[in-house]
DNA sequence: TCTGTTATGTGTAAAATTCATATAGGTGAA
DNA sequence: TTCACCTATATGAATTTTACACATAACAGA
């Protein structure tokens, strides 16, 4: 047997990749800051208040470098200014092909939570 | 908004925990080496193959240490000696802390894909 | 002017993961 | 008998990911 890579990646379930999932799922119907894109993250069940801000900010920049999203500074309105992200044709893209390995890694998961749920209630009943 | 903490680990799906689940449940029924691990996790759905031995031995380490397993030196049969691991009660335990967190983050999972599914065939049917 | 909210960002530390490599006993075939 | 291959365990170091702490700045209202 040979050693190979796999790592949270190969379930599709890394903190990272979740989060850029979300934000393009965000951006579908409108262009957003960072600060909203937090904000909104409860919209999916994520509370945001466990995100720390230096990720949010950091991931944005690297998805803009990546050609998912594209960005522009917003000075009108009140407050400082927001750089504000719009979802890309490549983003929209990313993300289909994300959400078919998701679910084969949800699948995975779900056997298996199911698999080890039978096997403790099993040893209950003994 | 202030930053606080999350992780592959708020959803539980680290690797490292997928394998501590994994190896625990395999060993609720027997006493298992690292190599015979391994090769069981095809029972759940993983293909063994991308688990690095470094990864593996080193976590079975862990989790000895830990408290979780124990083990002893195995030199009888063919081959070179093994080292196999027993689970603990404080493992059992673990195990089923581990899978009420493990559910409701696959719940949280589920929804977010299904989520964000829905919203690309929505994008199709335009 | 001081506090709080909105808003974006960086440097660095810590944790997790991967890669490369080492060791060693046993088996079977050329 | 030696060479290749399988079983079996292990570690050092590089890389990647994540978390923590902090810095900056506009504006609003007391």
């Amino acid at each position: 047997m040979r050693n190979k890579k796999i790592g949270c990646a190969k379930f599709g379930f890394k903190m990272s990749n979740i989060l850029y999932a979300v934000f393009l799922y965000l951006l579908m119907d409108n262009s957003l800051s960072g600060y909203t894109l937090t904000e909104e993250l409860s919209k999916v069940g994520i509370d945001p208040s466990y995100i720390p801000t230096g990720i949010t900010y950091r991931l944005l920049r690297d998805m803009e470098a990546n050609g998912l999203l594209v960005s522009k500074w917003e000075t009108s309105g009140t407050g400082p200014a927001k750089r504000v992200y719009r979802i890309t044709e490549s983003g929209k893209k990313y993300l289909e092909a994300w959400i078919v390995k998701a679910k084969r890694n949800l699948n995975t998961m779900q056997n298996l939570i199911s698999l080890i749920e039978g096997r403790l209630k099993d040893e209950q009943n003994k």
